[in-house]
DNA sequence: CGACTAGTTGAGGCCAGTCAATGTTGGTGG
DNA sequence: CCACCAACATTGACTGGCCTCAACTAGTCG
């Protein structure tokens, strides 16, 4: 079963003063000392994709000073649920994870898929609490950016600001692409324009943009995209026999993107 | 035909130099005295629900000053299009408009129904171009407040900061509803998910909870919801039928919610 | 008054869902 | 290392909900 990660510091926080409570969540919070945080803003591959951007070297630096931790999660594990209280966004070191929202009936509904460079968490601001779980689909490890924090350091660096701004809109345009997908899209588009979607993601990131591993089962794909997981399986089948794609479990080639873009238009 | 709407000066702009070109988009832009806006803030109806909620009386002064003018719209003006370079948000004062988004091979879907009180326009932050397209449903008036100002006085004004980062996410947690509804709701789901929620958002507004005006056609609403104009229409007899509302046309009641909350879970 | 748009209602078809059986994969412990 | 088990995936047969096509009505505007 899925647990709650305990964010495991990476250096053993040290029992003196300089040890600093970041968060209030108790379940949740580590005791770590900020300083003992080995890797740093300045030395991280994501920090293209990530809050910093743009920024000085200075500006960079203070900014390093609030990532408040670490956090390492296993497979399946709960980054934060839908419900709990918010304080922090998550930059997404390496790894990936799902969004998933609850209905009152308990159905659930995969809404977000996201992986490394990417940060998580904007739907917890409006009234401090998450509306969507994030869970862990691999290994996976994140930074967690106090929010309070960066609401305090974009007030005085605008580069951070206009970086947040973009972000939150990103979420939203994102947002909007899937709605467009769900409501009017059929099986085939949807689950072409996933594929299309990932090969993209992977190609910015400077993985192969043709050749990529699935992090999700059926069913979630399935969810995520609206459909039954018996649907998504038949359609990888389908493209599979059309050659335009080959499929081995979780293993996906793309091979004709040019039919599969067509599909989706 | 939609036409785009142009902008009239609530009093005639000065050839003086003190009028102001608001904006760079030749067409949209109207030259028009910030001085010479007559209705403020401080008098608006809608400040409860705007950005500038909680600020001081100065605060609210400083606010004031950045908007930049009132746009007046006809049924089925545009307010921006996808594709439009984005310089402000767009706060609501009275009417109705829906949001947009146009498939590669021409489909529109309708993402977002929007009332008095409500701001636009968030989609076009991170690249600079409006995703989706606004368009009125009705005779409607909307505030334009640039963005640069905006993101300028919230650097210096925690309050505005706040309610605007607050409005970013609840755009997000309301698209991450519509999700869910899009991705694992049956038709009458959908429909009695959409009445209630305009119910609650009339109520919010000091309507009536249970009896209004529906301001989209059929095929809009089928739109919205992923289904087609006639399935709507025939959801609306069974309501009907079965006691759950009254339908004439546009003007809905509703006489059953428990029963119409029981069908949306 | 005619033309047009919006809405209703019916008949029939198809796409995706449901149910069910079987195959495959990966992790765990003997 | 292999056997076992559970989770994941595939495939087939059938069903049903929503879409499509179509005819008709009601209301609106020039």
């Amino acid at each position: 079963m899925a647990h709650v990660a305990t964010p495991v510091p990476l250096v053993p926080a040290p029992a003196d003063a300089s040890a600093l409570r970041v968060t209030d969540a108790a379940s949740l919070a580590p005791v770590i000392s900020i300083r003992d945080v080995k890797k740093r803003c300045q030395t991280c591959g994501m920090r293209e994709l990530c809050l910093p951007i743009a920024l000085t070297g200075d500006e960079m630096k203070q900014f390093d000073a609030l990532v408040a931790h670490r956090t390492k999660l296993k497979k399946a594990d709960t980054l934060y649920r839908a419900g709990e209280s918010f304080h922090a966004l998550y930059a997404i070191q390496f790894g990936s994870l799902k969004t998933v929202v609850l209905a009152e009936d308990g159905r659930e509904q995969v809404i977000g898929y996201h992986m490394l460079g990417e940060i998580i968490g904007f739907d917890g601001i409006d009234n401090d609490r998450h509306h969507a779980a994030a869970i862990a689909l691999e290994d996976t490890e994140v930074c967690a950016l106090p929010f309070v924090s960066i609401a305090q350091l974009a007030r005085i660096m605008p580069a951070l600001q206009q970086n947040l701004h973009h972000m939150l809109s990103t979420e939203h345009s994102r947002a909007q692409s899937v709605m467009l997908m769900l409501g009017s899209m059929h099986a085939a588009e949807r689950l072409a324009t996933f594929l299309l979607n990932l090969a993209d993601r992977y190609r910015q990131r400077g993985y192969s943009s043709t050749e990529y591993v699935l992090r999700m089962t059926r069913e979630e794909i399935g969810s995520y995209l609206g459909l039954k997981l018996e649907t998504v399986s038949r359609l990888f089948a389908r493209f599979h026999q059309e050659g335009l794609i080959h499929v081995q479990g979780r293993s996906v080639k793309l091979l004709d993107t040019a039919a599969l873009k067509k599909i989706t238009a």
